[in-house]
DNA sequence: GTAAGGTCCGTACTATGGTACGGAGTCAAG
DNA sequence: CTTGACTCCGTACCATAGTACGGACCTTAC
């Protein structure tokens, strides 16, 4: 049974490549239960569409600093159609990279001071640690 | 013999509490050479002020997504007062925090979709794969 | 003067996220 | 119907950033 356009039938070097990992990435996915392992017809298993959203997904996610751990509880969320936890498990990763996005903010604030500290002309310290030493507690 | 303000005289244990990391992780930080191996005095080595900015210069850049080889390589331009170098990282190290928060961002936003995607009532599919799929092409 | 607790040092182990390797099977072209 | 590329699978290995362990030594308090 032929069934559904034949189009969609990569095989995992494809699939890889489609998503722009590799081959070895793919299966390290599978593995760890971050991709289903499709069923072969024959000796050699077959990729859809599904799955090359799946990874693409999973490189967004990582993006997002997410881990593995936490993209496979995401994944399974969405499997189980499970709209409580997915709420939830978003909340928390917004608070999350809120959290990150002014650590970030602070520190590359504390890299501008360095650059302008250390600046073309100037004979000053250029205090690289001190840079860092950001919000002095002027309590 | 109670020589100068015992004040600045840290046990490792003494070290590593102030600085808020483990014992180890001091040896550690040693072993690669982010951290000097003061001289010991008796069995016991002892450290002060400088060693506790160090450390706490390294937890600051660490938040700031360096690598501990990127802090050792900060430390290194700090101590030959390569003011260029530094200049150069740091600017390097200030669009990679850019790049770095706008991906964190773009992450944040497709969680707030998803988020009110999955949102109290509703009843659709609730879709977390595509909450990701952010950029929808719309062409 | 001894016992508890801290230090010293090497080595080993952990988790995360892959990457590489080797042998066997499979598939498509020529 | 063989060759070459690709797949399958297990196992091993890598870097990063620690964490743990065990025996010896030191220090301090009682």
């Amino acid at each position: 049974m032929v069934r559904s356009q034949a189009g969609e039938t990569l095989t995992i070097g494809k699939l890889a490549a489609a998503a722009g990992v590799g081959v070895e990435t793919v299966r390290f996915y599978q593995r760890n239960g971050l991709l289903a392992v499709p069923s072969r017809r024959s000796g050699i298993r077959h990729y859809g569409e599904s799955e090359l959203r799946r990874l693409r997904f999973i490189k967004q996610a990582q993006a997002a600093s997410f881990t593995l751990a936490e993209i496979a509880e995401l994944l399974e969320l969405d499997a189980g159609e499970d709209r409580e936890g997915a709420r939830t498990l978003a909340k928390s990763r917004i608070e999350a990279s809120n959290k990150k996005i002014a650590e970030l903010e602070r520190a590359r604030d504390s890299l501008k001071r360095l650059a302008r500290q250390c600046g073309e002309g100037s004979t000053g310290p250029c205090p690289i640690l001190s840079a860092f030493e950001a919000k002095k507690p002027r309590t």
